[in-house]
Parts: C-alpha cells; structure tokens; sequence
RNA sequence: GCCUCUGUAGCUCAGUUGGUAGAGCAGAGGACUGAAAAUCCUCGUGUCGUUGGUUCGAUUCCGACCGGAGGCA
C-alpha cells in the first residue's frame, strides 16, 4: 500500500484523523476538497489551522484565487503530481478530504474524457438551452447518444450539456468515452476509510455546532469579503460552496441571523447525506463509524481503527 | 366590554362557489465519470382549533366556546 485516504462526511473529523495518521506513518497531507483550494474561503470551508496541521504538509490548499474554475479533472492532475513528489521523499501520501467525485476519479486513474472540454461551446450550448429549454437540449442528446441520455434525467441540465459538449469537442460519445475507463474501481494501491457518524441525531446536532462557530469565528464578514471582490457574480466555483450564498438575506437585513444560521445547518445537513449515498456507492472504501454510545471517540482510538482497517501497522 | 382579522402537514401558508385538501421549507430515500459544498430524481392521511346547528353530506355556511393578532373604549 503506498498510501492511505480519509474520506466521509462534513465534520466527522477527517482532517484530525488524516492529520494524525501522517503523523504516525511519517506522510503528508494530500487535501481531497473542492473548496479548500480556494484562497479566502477559510472558515466557511473550516480549512484547517496552521495549528490543526501539527507541521505536516498538507497540499491542494489555497492553490487558487475563488474567481477560478477548478474541476475533477483538474483535481486528478493535481493530486497525481502531489502523490509523485511526496513518494520521492519517501514519504506516504494521505488523502483527506470530502469531495467524493475528486477521489474516486483520482483512484481510478484519471478521467476518461481527458483534454475534453471547451469553455466557449459549453457557453453556448448554456445559452441554447436558456433559450430552447432543457427537453429540447435532451432529445438532441437522445439522438446522439441514446445511452448516455437514458442515464441521466432530462431535467438534470448540466450533465446533458456536458454530454453534448462532449460530443462537439471530441466527435465521439460520452458513452464512447467513458467505456475506456473501469468502473469505481480503485486502481492505486491505496487504502481508503469513509468517516461518518452511525447516529443521524448526532451527526446533525454537530453541524449545527459546527455552523454556530462559524459564525462566531467571523463567517458573515468573510462572507462580505468575498462579496466585495465579487466572487459571486462570476459565477465561479467558490460562489457554489455551503456557507456563503445562505448568507446573503441575512447580510441584506431581510433575515434574522438565527434564520440564517438555520438555513446554513439544513444545506449542510443535506450536504452530509448527499455524501452518504456518495460513499455508500464506492465499492473499495471501508466504513468508520465516529461516535459511540452517542459520544465522540477520541482520537486515538480512531487513529488506531483506522490503522487496523487498512492493515497499516503489519 | 365591543368590533375586525385569524386558527389547515414539524414550520410558513394556499385552497375547497359545501362532495374530507396542496405548495414551499424541514424530513426520508436515491442518482452521479471535467461546475460535485454542484446538479438532478422519488416520497405528503393531516381529529382542516373545539363543539352544536343547517344539509343526503361541512374543513368549507351559521352559532357558541377556546387559542392568537390588531382596533375602539
């Protein structure tokens, strides 16, 4: 095994985990987190702590300004030359983070449809949509690529503007395309451990905690930092994370902040369970359950699993 | 004390010219191959405040009562 990945649920203690596992093991932190590249979203993100990174290096934070695009792809790439340069050190490589997609199309090498993409054509196919409507944009689809369109809900406009843009830039198929690489199958030699709470009361009582610090710790004014230098209009990936666009109504002085801190619990309770049914599907993860007896393990313990899980101390 | 408004799903509210009701939010489940903290799909029986009356039939009309809001005294 040349290294080991942390993933699971927001604020089930991934990066104390991971943290503590480079620790032991003698690694590096390898973020797995669409959002934590960002530079400036720090809290809304709950990046963690020069503190909190107890002198492990961690890489794929704050790589990129919140106006730019970032995607899975891009994350392949990037996290591929990390993993390189921590293994010429002799160093293990500790992936830790919660963006489901990122770490399954890193291990299972790559994506398919590499080098396939083109700003300027999905722009336009966006725009025909707007003006055609999505039933219009789906039939076209059906009638390119029947099997690919048979997967996906009409009313899911993304992915069938993405399969379109597919077709355009590359003249073949997304299920062309796609049949060149494995299904969900990890083909690194990694260990991976999904982190959840085996209490749903628990798990939800912890974000609304985890919610309420945020805002103690100054998510509101970041959120107007970020406003400030227009982050949002640019329809930039950033603008798309949990904790900022709940804030707006709040900031504008058309919601109380109780409202609002309840808003920003249920999309990042519905966030936990989207990642749920995420992990649930990934057939080479092991599951790890933080609490017990409706109290948190410590970190130890966990660590220690954690270990016996991916057999890392034989 | 009088007058007006109001009481419908966990919450905010629609609605039924009388034939027992539906949205959003919350909640539950699921999908996912270059925006993924995104995007999308599925799931709604609740004494229609209580109690009398009118009616073949009332949550809907009428009365009383009990909550809540406002106005006049």
């Amino acid at each position: 095994m040349i290294g080991i990945a942390v993933a699971g649920v927001t604020a089930s203690g991934k990066s104390d985990l991971a943290t503590e596992l480079a620790v032991r093991y003698g690694g590096e932190v390898i973020s797995c987190d669409s959002m934590l590249v960002y530079r400036g979203c720090d809290i809304g993100t709950a990046k963690p702590s020069e503190a909190e990174k107890r002198g492990i290096v961690h890489h794929l934070i704050d790589i990129f300004d919140p106006e730019q695009p970032f995607s899975a792809a891009d994350y392949s790439a990037l996290c591929e030359a990390a993993e390189a340069e921590i293994l010429n050190r002799g160093k293990m490589p500790v992936i830790c983070g919660g963006t489901g997609l990122y770490l399954d199309c890193f291990l299972r090498g790559g994506l398919p449809d590499a080098g396939v993409k083109d700003e300027a054509v999905r722009a336009r196919l966006e725009a025909e949509c707007a003006e055609i409507g999505a039933e219009a944009m789906y039939r076209r689809l059906e009638a390119l690529d029947p099997e690919a369109a048979k997967a996906m809900h009409a009313n899911n406009v993304r992915r069938v503007i993405r399969a379109l843009e597919i077709i355009e830039v590359s003249g073949r198929t997304k299920t062309e395309v796609d049949r060149e690489t494995p299904q969900r199958v990890c083909v690194k030699d990694y260990g991976v451990i999904a982190l959840n709470y085996s209490d749903r009361e628990l798990r939800s009582a912890v974000i609304e905690a985890r919610v309420r610090k945020m805002f103690d710790m100054g998510l509101p004014e970041e959120t107007e930092a970020l406003r400030a230098q227009g982050v949002f209009e640019k329809c930039a990936a950033a603008a798309q994370a949990i904790g900022y666009k709940e804030l707006f109504l709040y900031l504008d002085g058309k919601e109380s902040r109780e409202d609002a801190i309840m808003r920003l619990t249920y999309a990042t309770r519905r966030y936990a369970k989207r990642q749920t049914t995420w992990y649930a599907a990934l057939p080479y993860v092991k599951h790890l359950t933080v609490d017990e007896n409706g109290k948190r393990k410590s970190l130890d313990k966990l660590a220690d699993e954690a270990s016996r899980l991916l057999e890392l101390d034989k």
